[in-house]
DNA sequence: TATACATATGTACATATGTACATATGTATA
DNA sequence: TATACATATGTACATATGTACATATGTATA
């Protein structure tokens, strides 16, 4: 996977990723890094859902799930598509999928 | 990417992964969304390192290095080996690498 | 065995964060 | 325009979590 210097070298300096995009990934794992969220997406990884059928489906409060679901918009995790007075919510990108199941690979060993 | 249903079908039930295993993922995720830890990884990305000279590359404490390289290691994320006194670290496997990968490739859309 | 040194860990505390509760916002229908 | 309904959001609060500080643990050398 990659290339090992002689211990002690210190070379890491070169590639470490400036502060902040660190900053930046360790909030977008963030958002990876909590039950309901995690549910909300597994939930939305083959089918576009309302709202309440969220609630429904995982036992939250309304309230609690649309708290969630912001914080998923705002990080880009899940779409919104607006239809009457309802709102369906969709995975944004592959990416979700793949890191998703990267996680589930790495927890399988 | 996936097949939808029509909505309302709440058909995603079926592929919901049980509560334990949401937890344990949320978990997982929840290793990678804090800035010092990523730093960590980012730092172990190519070089194995000790625990000095993490601290010195990342400018933390080294208290504040050997707590956060205990949760990596609780998760599996980093490996130690010892030598003598001193402890190398290096990331544990390639999904590390490749969620570290995949989420970089997110940020840049 | 005594000492120096690298790393690990216990504890306290400040801050971050998820959720409940209440209410606002926006849309369709009469 | 009034009403019903779905969803969004403000706020308070309990809990989770990262770090500083102090100290324990483990190893090499004299």
């Amino acid at each position: 996977m990659s290339v090992f210097h002689p211990p002690g070298s210190i070379k890491a300096q070169s590639h470490l990723p400036g502060e902040k995009l660190s900053l930046e990934l360790a909030d977008f794992y963030k958002v990876f890094g909590d039950f309901s969220r995690i549910r909300i997406l597994f939930a939305l990884l083959d089918n576009e859902l309302y709202v309440n059928e969220l609630a429904e489906l995982l036992s939250m409060s309304q309230s609690a799930v649309s708290h969630q679901l912001r914080i998923l918009r705002q990080n880009k995790l899940v779409r919104v598509r607006k239809d009457g007075k309802t709102s369906l919510y969709s995975l944004d990108d592959d990416h979700v999928y793949r890191i998703l199941t990267e996680g589930l690979e790495h927890l399988s060993h």
